[in-house]
DNA sequence: GAGCCAGTTGATCACTTGATCAATAAGCCC
DNA sequence: GGGCTTATTGATCAAGTGATCAACTGGCTC
């Protein structure tokens, strides 16, 4: 009698927590936050749901750590590429860009998920408060950074970035569900940015040189 | 032995199918569209979950219609109400104080889960299409009455009415998910009109006299 | 190679959802 | 008041959800 391959490839219990949590993700940007689901998340890596269940107790939770760990990782990413800029101006220009451009469906989609989603599951309305701030406290400092490089001067900071979050979330929402692309919206935030920032127009649209 | 009193209370084919499309809409401001259920509408009506399902044969066609309803009415109030102004301007004034005012979470939470259960109801994602459009078309219409009057000039109104919008929406679903009111934000939508439409700042601010 | 720890399973429970259908009974018409 | 239309029920199904737990076993340690 020919021995049959084990089916069970086992893992070390950290490696396995890590891949749950990197499939919820996947499944949260394809299929969206409510599909993240003990059996989807076990049929993805071949395992039983009760090993996802083990590692992760509560679901709600586990759905509010994936959506937190999408916001935050992007957050990460954005703050890393404008850091490398030389100043606030072209920060906001490339954020901007970024924030407003292609492939942005996914993380857009999780948004309107969590937003929803949000009303009934306590976890994740704190997770998207959380994360909301936390890209606030982000244009907040950006914001201040340019105001004291004397680039531009602004009243109030904390109010722009809400009102500036606010548009790209309004077009991002617009474009996910109605269309495909934001980017031809970019010109709306660029006139608002300019004009409170007391930018000469065009400012945040020419390619830096 | 007393005759005990009829437990079932029938009701005309129309009028209970308008009963249970009126019970759909509160559950849908109270609770969220997902929280349309054939047993929490006849909980709540006194009445089986097979007679829900016997007047609506799809809980998906009744969600996207409920949706539709929802959005559609305040739709036509609001043209109802701003028809009775003489001006363009004063109605472009009145619609953002109303879209911004107080008392907008229900209608806002109703949104929020249309554009993210939209994803998995094609009837509720067309629907959504449709509102979306209408309202555009309808703030198209007010521009366009505008520029004919004289009143104020616009390039492309189409894109205005978008970008109207989403800054709109943008601010909702911000005041819903983060705040309580949007009241604060109605500057940023002013502003942008009003340079927009080449009206003097402040046009769309002051109470009519 | 024996033994043990930890990762893993399979079975199972309780619950919620949409949906169907034969059977019942209410109320109207003649 | 008999009969007929139709609103309504009760029972029931299948699917899908989260969650639990004793039992199993892979693989490391000694």
């Amino acid at each position: 009698m020919s021995t049959l391959p084990s089916r069970v490839k086992r893992k070390s219990g950290p490696e396995r927590a890590a891949e749950i949590a990197r499939t919820a993700r996947e499944i949260a940007r394809y299929d969206g936050l409510d599909a993240i689901t003990l059996r989807a998340i076990a049929a993805r890596i071949g395992v039983t749901p009760a090993l996802v269940s083990h590692y992760e107790p509560s679901t709600e939770g586990l759905v509010a750590t994936t959506f937190g760990s999408i916001a935050g990782a992007e957050l990460a990413e954005i703050t890393k590429e404008l850091s490398a800029l030389p100043s606030s101006v072209e920060a906001l220009r490339a954020l901007i860009d970024t924030l407003l451009g292609p492939d942005r469906s996914a993380v857009t989609t999780v948004w309107l998920d969590a937003w929803s989603v949000g009303r009934r599951n306590i976890a994740l309305a704190r997770e998207v408060g959380v994360q909301m701030d936390a890209w606030q406290a982000f244009l907040v400092a950006l914001l201040n950074r340019g105001c004291a490089r004397g680039e531009f001067a602004v009243a109030d900071s904390g109010a722009l970035a809400w009102q500036l979050l606010a548009i790209i979330d309004g077009i991002n929402a617009h474009a996910v569900v109605r269309y495909g692309d934001a980017r031809g919206q970019r010109d709306l935030v660029r006139t608002v940015a300019e004009h409170e920032l007391g930018l000469p127009p065009g400012t945040l649209s020419a390619a830096p040189a």
